[in-house]
DNA sequence: TCAATTGTATCGTGATACGATATGTTCAAT
DNA sequence: ATTGAACATATCGTATCACGATACAATTGA
């Protein structure tokens, strides 16, 4: 039990406001975000590692552990999710020839398809969402 | 099983980049936040409860129904939640007079205090953030 | 006064990331 | 070459938390 909290001097309630309306929208643009992959058929977190692969194209094929890295999840759990993106026919899986440790990973076409789809749709969205959510955030920092 | 995806344009690398970039951004910011709730010893959704119910300060006292509008989550998701926050001493409720139904929350003095130190830490987390998710977003909505 | 609506609550379930652990692979230093 | 350490991925059981279905109490309106 933390009975003893490190001193912070008092907060305005605009400040409480502020934040608190800065989450809110946050919250709402992820309800969009995942409302909108659960229309595409996917979970959401499927619709973030197929965005993160995506996003990663052109520097070295990507493999678990860059999945793991961009999720900000444990290793064995970017397997795990791997695993079922595979079953689900979103990725296909090659262990490395240069290091058979790692297994490269790369998207079907059906999830190209998907993730076309879904970016466009974000992009629309955060084209509206972003002056709100910036404005949000100023007199949050201030 | 979706196989006909609406048709759209082709995106280029870089909306994919931006947007993965700032999704990554998101996620860093949002594990910061979990990771500072963790550390004040709450979980996290109890953090954006406390948040959202201290924004709300100056209007009508917030109720369960309140708080699972601004979490959007269901309202009986809210009572457990709250039913969690009261067992650990964070709210107290109290039927409202003028209509029994509802439960009127208020935040403890421990909830307070552990809510004003976080959210300095947050506000100050944010100040340093901003530039970067506003760049982020910047060319993801061009 | 009775039906519909609203606000809150309870119980069982499901999804997913985690901890602990295991296996195979590469690398460094002897 | 060999051995031990570090790395990449994988498996299994568990815990958390919101949900669906449902229930009940209080209020509102006809």
């Amino acid at each position: 039990m933390d009975t003893d909290e490190p001193e912070t001097e008092p907060l305005s309630r605009e400040q409480y406001a502020a934040l608190a309306e800065f989450r809110y929208r946050l919250r709402r643009f992820l309800a969009f975000s995942e409302a909108a992959a659960a229309r595409a058929g996917i979970p959401p977190q499927q619709h973030q590692a197929l965005l993160a692969l995506a996003g990663h194209a052109g520097r070295a094929p990507p493999t678990v552990g860059l999945l793991a890295e961009q999720l900000l999840i444990a290793p064995h759990s970017a397997a795990e999710l791997v695993a079922r993106m595979v079953e689900g026919g979103l990725l296909t899986k090659a262990r490395a020839a240069e290091d058979r440790r790692r297994s490269e990973l790369a998207l079907t076409p059906r999830a190209e398809a998907l993730l076309r789809s879904l970016t466009a749709t974000h992009l629309e969205e955060l084209r509206g969402l972003a002056p709100a959510l910036a404005g949000a955030l100023k007199p949050a920092a201030s």
